[in-house]
RNA sequence: GCGGGAGUAGCUCAGUCGGUAGAGCAUCAGCCUUCCAAGCUGAGGGUCGCGGGUUCGAGUCUCGUCUCCCGCUCCA
């Protein structure tokens, strides 16, 4: 089976057991957004609560919080995102690639100003030691005609940006002729403006009410709130504050299931470090964090690092945990060292003080910044595509038979048991239903009594519940029930006294923790 | 956005030359009782993604459109 074709069918097995649906499906859906369904939405809560419990439970000096997914528009303006998230593109309809159509006019300015160098170059070579290059500039007049054709163009280009006159910026682009640096051709199609944030309205009459986004990212309301929560939790740096919420970016091109959708969820904690040792923290998270994704099980050389060469305006270093998914090793997490880029731009723009006053040192600084942010999305996609297996079963017939099975690790699958009786009737059913009333209270659990107990196991085994206990005969004389593993599919006899006592310790969140 | 592929029952798919929409699995009810999906009987479930056009007649031909998958592109 190719990767491909694994990929499809995990998408197919999601639908039809009911972890994702696409959003709004009797409408056609709708482009690049799902819903979680009943199975779905407990595996979800159950990684969120892995990650917020190992973020907030293990670490003393770590707090959550959350933050409103609207946030006054300055906060935008002050993170850089207002200007880095909107750009004018252009495609070339031959080479199919697609550019910034203002870089494009950039380079080609950079390409005429090379010309008027070459002018220049050649002027001295041909004059020699009587050469007088100011005099040369100001007078040539094949250098002056460039520079004019330049300064023209920067005009132009400067003033329609600043009105966003898109029809004009495709016109500079068509009148110096610029070509495709792939094809070489000048087939073009419009300028578009892509603005990465969702916009709403914010009051009930549309015209006086003013335009806010809706979040890209969770970390600003963290930054927002550094400084209440350092206040108010009279938290010493270093700390951190946690926070797990949607996010929303209007990505031009949304594929790969829910890998890149245009709603998504965040698990994000900015860890708040004195100026200088950012570097240790930022290697103390990426070994942190790779920790917790090992712990998990599915395997450590189904992750990598990556070091990102080009950093992000805010960024001085950066990392990303990948996983290898089925189409690749793909970004999970990003552990980024974000200086003092976004509480020194909200001080600016807010003017609210957010210094700390460190006593150790007697100093205030504003704090550097080291971020984890991980995909709750992604994170789910990871846990099921390196779950998923379809196994060959040699049968005691001689024949084989297949089963698929989400080997989801126990304290992350949705439903922790399922209760059979062995056969519908002689009391097994009545039996097995005071069990399943008695463990209920600790543990999601499924009661079945529908159907062959074979195909009940591997019903479950699709949705990767962990254990099923059966009820049978040998219960009613003395009251031990057989736990099938599935994993291994094996059996084994307890009394059905202790289930709850074995069970706690096999789906423990908290065993899951002691091992990051 | 461009190129390729796809869309028929909950799932996987068949549907010939344009002539009354099918199978297996699943679901539900009943029978049977057996620890690893396959026994028996019956039932429910479809505007063939959506909308035009051609035709006496369209799941099938045609045009448009939407959605999904793959590649390119984009990606704090």
């Amino acid at each position: 089976m190719t990767q491909e074709e694994l990929f499809k069918k995990l998408i197919a097995h999601s639908k039809e057991y009911g972890f994702v649906f696409p959003s709004s499906e009797i409408y056609d859906g709708l482009s690049a957004v799902y819903d979680y369904g009943q199975n779905g939405v407990e595996l979800k809560n159950n990684i969120r609560r892995y990650w917020w419990e190992a973020m907030t439970k293990l670490n003393e000096n770590i707090v959550g919080i959350d933050a409103a997914i609207f946030m006054h528009p300055q906060t935008w303006v002050a993170s850089g995102h207002v200007g880095a998230f909107n750009d004018p593109l252009i495609d070339n309809k031959d080479s199919k690639k697609r550019y910034r159509a203002d870089v494009l006019i950039e380079e080609w300015m950079d390409k005429q100003r090379e010309k008027a160098e070459k002018e220049v170059e050649k002027a001295r070579k041909r004059f020699g030691d009587s050469f007088n290059e100011e005099l040369f500039r100001k007078t040539n007049p094949r250098v002056l005609e460039i520079e004019e054709k330049i300064n023209a163009v920067n005009h132009r280009m400067v003033q329609a940006l600043e009105q966003n006159n898109l029809v004009e910026i495709k016109k500079i682009i068509e009148d110096c002729e610029i070509v495709c640096p792939i094809s070489g051709t000048r087939n073009w199609t419009d300028v578009r403006q892509f603005n990465l944030m969702f916009e709403t309205k914010l009051g009930s009459v549309s015209d006086d009410a003013s335009t806010i986004y809706l979040r890209p990212e969770t970390a600003q309301g963290i930054f927002v709130n550094y400084i209440n929560v350092q206040k108010t939790g009279r938290m010493k740096i270093p700390f951190g504050i946690a926070q797990v919420g949607k996010a929303f970016r209007n990505e031009i091109v949304a594929r790969q299931f829910i890998f890149r959708m245009r709603e998504f969820e965040q698990m994000e904690m900015q860890f708040f470090v004195r100026p200088g040792e950012e570097m240790q923290w930022y290697e103390y998270w990426m070994e942190k964090r790779m920790r917790w994704h090992r712990a998990m099980g599915f395997g450590d050389n189904k992750y990598r690092f990556h070091k990102h060469e080009k950093l992000a305006h805010y960024a001085n270093a950066a990392s990303d945990i990948e996983f290898e998914f089925p189409f690749g090793f793909k970004e999970v997490e990003g552990i980024h060292s974000r200086t003092d880029f976004d509480l020194a731009n909200h001080q600016k723009h807010s003017g609210k003080k957010l210094q700390y006053f460190d006593p150790d040192i007697n100093q205030s600084y504003i704090p550097y910044v080291i971020e984890t942010s991980i995909g709750l999305d992604r994170t789910f996609l990871l846990v099921l595509s390196a779950a998923y297996a379809e196994e060959k079963i040699a049968k005691e017939d001689g024949t084989t038979d297949e089963r698929v099975v989400l080997r989801i690790p126990p304290a992350l699958a949705p439903v922790k048991l399922a209760v059979f009786p062995l056969v519908k009737k002689d009391g097994l059913p009545e039996m097995a239903r005071k069990i399943m009333d008695d463990l209920k209270f600790d543990f999601n659990c499924q009661y079945e009594e529908k159907d062959t107990i074979g195909k009940r196991y591997r019903r479950h085994d699709a949705i990767g519940t962990p254990f099923c206990i059966t009820v049978d005969h040998q219960t009613l004389e003395d009251e031990t029930v057989t736990i099938r593993y599935r994993d291994t599919m094996e059996q084994e006899r307890v009394p059905a006294s202790r289930l709850r006592k074995i069970m706690s310790e096999k789906v423990s969140l908290t065993n899951l923790l002691r091992q990051i």
